[in-house]
RNA sequence: GGGCCGUUAGCUCAGUUGGCAGAGCAGCGGACUUUUAAUCCGCGGGUCCAGGGUUCGAUUCCCUGACGGCCCA
């Protein structure tokens, strides 16, 4: 037998004698007063005397999660996930029943004790006990009570086991639904209605990416979960719902990296009369309000550096940054030949979309040699978008760790946004980047019925050369639109991300309570 | 998908330049009436991730695979 079947069977054993005796090892009810946290919350402050004073036994419930045996007197740590209690054993003092079951508790049962709070030697706020009761017998040994659980697997496998070992897991999550509540309540206040969209959508659109697929049995009928709730919620601007806001999953069909995970949590809202620089001021405020509320001042500490939210966001558009951040030539960003010269030079791969590698672009060296050579050869229309975006993600998204807003996104990559006025190759689209990651994307959307038809052709058309990304067509969308849908900016957060860097947290499995993980080997823990 | 790293007792980790596999905590038995990582005495506990190869001998070296981490795509 080994080890761990040893201790297993060591602990059936003790239940079974419990039951002999006439005990539940799993009683359907509990008696209590006070959860240890309440214990000290509300008798933490009082001395010895004061305690003495206290008329009436307690009863506390909770996890056994230490037992120091001392001759006749006994000390136990009972813990419920927030807090500790000590409790303090004199077997002399015990109930007869007490005595009995105290012979049978392992580390980790669940028990209510009864006794009177008092103070040891040492000052600790202490339940002298006269009665215990078992409320939950524990088959498995837990993770080691001093170094807690450090494998990263079984952290995110078992995430209980993580939880029940290592306190600062909780204070994650906490912090985490700090956030949810933060970002609903500064909605709810600016008048913003909280919908619920479908996640199950017989066109995933909204985003580029790959949908998962399902099925729906008795309709007979192909879904996909949905990559974002985006066009459902500006269905809902159509129909006067004019301040809309929706957290809930996406699920999108990707790689998973320490940035990534399939499913995750975003934030849209949807505002109209507003457009992509309202929207800007608006993040702006509400994020600072946000970490302020939650961390008691407008910074966040990320990577051994200082994120400052308190002063203004800077805004560059996109070109802007390339220049500033990766240093490239401002007047080499305007012409396919030139941005693929500095593919090239930068030994970079182009983008997928950039499908026609004998195209004589891919290799004038510069828009002046290509107009030359070749005055009158088309250069397919998303190629430049395609090409200034991933460069960008290449050369400058890591390096924006300070909050920061990119704006004019491409319209190749921005279908659903409205064209950027007097300079139809970009959108009235911002990023704000924070910690080297984009938090948020948002723009002034496309609201005529006949510019989204014509933007969902030409995704239609790119897909049908092989971007598998390109965006659906959907014409129940575009019907939405001819009924007329007032201007409006619409925008989504990452709330995974922002967790992220709340919490300092530098893996997005850190920040999500079952994170996605091939299954286990049958190998057992 | 590629590169690098990891996987040893229930947990946290050592270790074996190829020769019977170790510690602390946890477990089991005992001592101890204010301890708190209690202490003290004693005892058990291993498919060294899996499979194959090399070898007299593999947990160790080689190959393949599983799972995970980090980086890259």
């Amino acid at each position: 037998m080994s080890e761990l079947e040893t201790q297993i069977a060591n602990r059936r054993e003790k239940r079974r004698r419990l039951v002999e005796r006439g005990v539940d090892p799993y009683p359907p009810r509990c008696d209590y007063d006070l959860e240890p946290a309440d214990v000290h919350a509300r008798y933490g402050e009082r001395d010895a005397e004061e305690l003495a004073g206290l008329a009436d036994p307690l009863r506390v419930p909770g996890r056994l999660t230490g037992l120091r045996r001392h001759g006749k007197t006994w000390f136990g740590d009972l813990r419920d996930g927030r807090a500790k209690l000590q409790l303090m054993m004199r077997r002399d003092e015990l109930e007869p029943a007490a005595r009995e079951l105290l012979e049978e508790l392992d580390l980790g049962d669940y028990v209510v004790a009864r006794g009177r709070l008092i103070r040891t030697r040492t000052g600790e706020l202490t339940l002298q006990v006269t009665a215990i009761d078992l409320l939950a017998k524990a088959l498995r040994p837990l993770p080691d009570k001093w170094h807690g659980l450090a494998d990263v697997e079984l952290r995110y496998r078992y995430r209980y086991l993580d939880l029940l070992a290592n306190p600062d897991a909780r204070r994650i999550f906490e912090t985490r639904a700090g956030l949810l509540r933060a970002l609903r309540s500064y909605l709810d206040r600016h008048g913003f209605l909280e919908v619920e969209t479908p996640m199950m959508q017989p066109l995933a659109g909204g985003a580029t990416a790959r949908p998962f697929v399902t099925h729906h049995n008795t309709l007979d009928l192909d879904l996909y979960l949905r990559v974002a709730p985006e066009l459902y919620l500006k269905r809902l601007l159509v129909g006067g719902v004019h301040r809309v806001y929706e957290i809930n999953r996406s699920f999108r069909n990707e790689g998973i990296s320490t940035q990534h995970n399939p499913e995750f949590t975003m934030l849209e809202f949807y505002w109209a009369y507003s457009d992509y620089r309202k929207l800007m001021t608006f993040t702006e405020n509400m994020l600072r309000e946000i970490v302020d509320q939650l961390t008691g001042e407008p910074t966040l500490e990320w990577n051994g550096e200082r994120l400052e939210l308190g002063i203004d966001w800077p805004r560059h558009t996109m070109r802007e940054s390339l220049t500033r951040f990766a240093g490239i030539d401002a007047a080499r960003l305007e012409h396919v030949a030139d941005l693929a010269a500095i593919f090239a030079g930068l030994d970079l791969p182009l983008p997928k979309a950039v499908d026609d590698l004998q195209h004589p672009v891919l290799r004038a060296g510069s828009a002046a040699a290509y107009e030359r050579d070749h005055p009158d050869l088309e250069i397919p229309a998303d190629w430049y978008g395609h090409l200034l975006m991933s460069l960008f993600e290449e050369r400058v998204e890591e390096l924006l760790v300070q909050p920061t807003f990119i704006t004019e996104y491409p319209v190749a990559i921005s279908p659903l946004a409205k064209l950027t006025p007097g300079d139809e190759r970009f959108t009235e689209r911002f990023e704000l980047y924070m910690g080297g990651m984009e938090i948020a994307n948002a723009f002034s959307e496309l609201n005529d019925p006949d510019a989204q038809a014509d933007r969902f052709s030409r995704q239609l058309a790119a897909r049908e050369r092989g971007d598998d990304e390109a965006h659906r067509f959907d014409h129940d969308y575009v019907r939405a639109m001819q009924y007329g849908m007032p201007p409006s900016g619409g925008e989504g957060i990452g709330v995974d991300r922002l967790a992220m860097l709340l919490t300092g947290c530098s893996s997005i499995r850190d920040v999500i309570l079952f994170p996605l993980l091939r299954p286990a080997a049958e190998k057992d823990g």
